[in-house]
DNA sequence: ACGGGGATTTTCT
DNA sequence: GAAAATCCCCGTG
């Protein structure tokens, strides 16, 4: 079992690559929220890369503006953005002024499962995290974190996390409309916890398919 | 000041 | 599968 209070922090350098490199890197690394002493958090299973140029669909495409500044920022930078009254929560990649970040689309619970349970306002387990509005609903995530370092917050960090066990699928990436054709989301294939439908997915998710299980 | 769209989620048929 | 819910924010006038 993960022990995240000893793992340590992934470094600054970690984020200072590639985009998509990045995305993959942060499969099954420990995303943790602390709030009041209490940290909740779980292990990445699902991200997508957003790029800098010649990428339609993402935020930085069209400039610099108040609401997407923070993907402007230094690589290790929290990006979060609202969006139907819901918010998703990205890592920055790109030097200062390229704007490229890292969505993350779910995690797989595993601290803190009752209080986030409580923000989300049920008890199901696998709707606790999967999807990007719903994990950071779940760690209680909104635009109070836009432009937090991950370095230094004692409210929002990612750590080392778990040895993967299954393979790495790569896909178009969802719920956008332009550059539908760049392979940029990466997910764990089979993880129960993966968002999406089932065209969206190689093999079936099955509920035994975790990262980790407590036991 | 106004209008429309969005890297979503939930609910209904 | 489709449509509603719901609100921030940018572009236009």
């Amino acid at each position: 079992m993960p022990d995240t209070s000893r793992s340590a922090r992934l470094s600054r350098r970690f984020f200072d690559r590639p985009t998509p490199t990045v995305a993959r890197e942060l499969l099954g690394k420990a995303l943790i929220r602390r709030i009041a002493g209490q940290l909740l958090g779980g292990l990445i299973v699902e991200t997508e890369a957003y790029l800098s140029s010649g990428d339609l669909a993402s935020h930085s495409t069209r400039g610099l503006t108040r609401s997407n500044a923070a993907m402007f920022d230094r690589f290790g930078t929290l990006y979060v953005y609202p969006i139907h009254a819901k918010h998703c929560m990205n890592v920055v990649t790109g030097r200062v002024g390229e704007g490229s970040a890292v969505l993350i689309r779910a995690i797989e619970p595993v601290w803190g499962l009752e209080i986030m349970m409580d923000h989300r306002g049920t008890d199901q387990l696998r709707q606790l995290t999967r999807g990007p509005a719903r994990l950071c609903q779940a760690l209680q995530i909104d635009r109070e974190h836009d432009r937090i370092d991950l370095l230094t917050s004692e409210e929002v960090w990612i750590s080392q996390g778990c040895t993967l066990k299954s393979e790495i699928i790569s896909t178009a990436r969802i719920g956008i409309s332009a550059a539908r054709d760049l392979p940029l989301r990466f997910f764990l294939d089979g993880n129960w916890f993966v968002s999406g439908t089932a065209r969206e997915h190689h093999n079936r998710p099955s509920p035994e398919d975790r990262l980790w299980r407590s036991r």
